[in-house]
DNA sequence: ATCGATAACGGGAACGTTCTCATATATGTT
DNA sequence: AACATATATGAGAACGTTCCCGTTATCGAT
């Protein structure tokens, strides 16, 4: 018989119906006092109702709620991938601040495969999401159009296409941080490893570095501008190529941290130290940087302002005009960057 | 007008009536069709009804078929964080295995804060999810009880309180694997970057370590083993404190690739280069330390099979015993890892 | 041709909420 | 005292599905 009443226990839901009948009201009663949306009453039988919910253990079923409201308080986010410490970052910052507008985040990854956001989104969206936050915007993409066109509410974080609502660094500004720490170092032959153009951030990180060398009268030396892909391995790459010219560089600015820490390999491979011989800096300050053999120089991201920035754009459903959020980055200067090695 | 029949395109969703409608049959039939638990009909309606499914662009309402159902087709998953790679990495692997199963995977992170574990818990549970993945496992934990005793389906993942479903690597195996390999090098004096005491992955690798040294008859030293917990600047202070010992290792097993990293930084700022004056072994194979300026030998955990492994314990919903998978990693042997330095 | 069994279908009641009303009660104004 | 105004409550209809069941069609066997 024990094991009946717990059969029934474990199955039977509490739902609205049984603290309405233990409160002594009516299911719309409950259902007004326990809306989070509403402002909180403190009367009487607001204090009750809860009271008796609390003790029966009532928790609202997300379903039959999310059916008749029509939102699921869910928004999704679309990544390349998590396992990029970058990304995983900006997803637990967006997590944190769904925390307090009372909605939830969940993911999809792309893995870069080319339709693959278009996939993820219809994914996401078939689960219900009330908006989406996407990462993996590129300018030549126009797959932000198309959903603008389907009527479907998103904003694009960390880069954006020019068109639609953004929540952003500064990469210029960044960029410039970046490039104007060397130069006050002393650098005047500084590299830089760039990102792909399709990406906003490569792009604003670029203009920061030339503003910041003809801002110092240095000329733009495009030989000294090495393209990467973002990952580790093209950072190792394109250090090859400006550790190959015959007036090497005495610095480098990473466009972000993957591609430092691939340049830090092809350094290390050619014998030559960092910052005795080279001086290096980064970007994001992801967590593993600071802890390097020699602790990196990084430009900080504030990816709890982007995430923050990002559902208010979402919540501010559009109104047409693509608004664009910037948040201020910082630098971050460590072991890795010193002045150049003395001329002989 | 073009605007309210816009408007009116926009709000209205199209229904499972809709479609029946359009195909002249009845809703019930539709549902039926569209079921994707049932085995596939390829009758002249079924076909009709999926083709005008697809041109009225049906989908189906997530919430409302949770509701009726009264499961959800999403499991929990709860993590210390997404920006330690391995967590990230086992996520991934559980999204991806859900897409086959008709799942989906959502992730609430602890930050390693207490009673976080709770927290998370009830935040998926509120959620609705079918089922809760833990990789936050402690032995000395009893939070496992809790859920099983409140009837709560579950599994651990990465980590094993010996007591409930788990999906694991055979840690003992790895540690063996990695020792071994030291020891087939030439190695004798082994150090061991050991993690807490209360994760069964950290115990499993350090009975494996022991077990390959008695095996190859090397006396157990508990002076070379030094705790770290996890992270990489414990790793860094693990090392710090094998490098302080009269006699030093020629040789150092980290209990994973983060603390690998933290041993790496010590052992630099010592002056000691890897792998001339020592060797060095991660565990994870974390994609970031095969492009390290010194490749680093770890072993790999096979995610893809434990994630699986977790869904399907998940999915047998438990039956009363407590099954464990256990899956098989690998060693991967990289630059980091040579013969000792020869004796003078 | 009739019967029984099997398969396909449709009607309608759930699932647990929220939301629109209408009604009842209290509050303030003239 | 009469009235408008605000405030709290309840009844009942949604929301879009699935699922139970009763009905009808299909088929093979007698």
């Amino acid at each position: 018989m024990d094991q009946k009443t717990e059969a029934v226990d474990r199955k039977a839901r509490v739902t609205i119906l049984d603290v309405a009948a233990a409160a002594g009201v009516s299911k719309s009663t409950v259902s007004r006092i326990l809306d989070e949306r509403l402002p909180r009453s403190d009367s009487e039988t607001a204090r009750r109702v809860r009271k008796v919910a609390e003790e029966l253990g009532y928790i609202r079923d997300v379903s039959a709620a999310s059916l008749r409201r029509g939102r699921t308080m869910t928004v999704g986010v679309i990544v390349p991938r998590l396992t990029d410490t970058v990304m995983a970052m900006l997803y637990e910052a967006i997590a944190h601040a769904c925390e307090r507008t009372g909605q939830f985040a969940i993911v999809a990854t792309t893995e870069d495969k080319p339709d693959a956001g278009r996939e993820a989104a219809e994914t996401l969206l078939n689960r219900g999401v009330d908006g989406l936050v996407l990462a993996t915007s590129r300018l030549d993409d126009d797959f932000p159009s198309e959903l603008q066109a389907r009527g479907v509410n998103f904003v694009l974080a960390l880069r954006t296409d020019g068109k639609s609502a953004s929540a952003i660094g500064d990469d210029r500004l960044g960029g410039y941080l970046a490039t104007r720490h060397l130069i006050d170092l002393g650098h005047r032959r500084i590299g830089l490893i760039s990102g792909p153009s399709y990406a906003s951030s490569a792009r604003g990180r670029l203009s920061g570095y030339m503003d910041a060398l003809s801002e110092a009268g240095i000329g733009y030396d495009e030989r000294l501008v090495a393209k990467s892909t973002f990952g580790i391995d093209s950072g190792a790459e394109a250090a090859q190529k400006l550790m190959s010219l015959e007036e090497r560089p005495t610095a480098i600015f990473a466009v972000n941290d993957n591609t430092a820490i691939g340049a830090l390999s092809t350094l290390s491979r050619k014998g030559l130290s960092v910052p005795e011989d080279i001086s290096l800096v980064g970007y994001n300050d992801v967590p593993i940087v600071s802890s390097l053999p020699v602790p990196l120089t990084s430009v900080r991201v504030p990816f709890d302002q982007i995430a923050r920035a990002a559902l208010d754009l979402l919540s501010k459903d559009a109104g047409g005009k693509a608004e664009t959020i910037v948040a201020t980055p910082t630098l971050f200067p460590r072991r890795s960057t010193v002045g150049p090695p003395a001329a002989k």
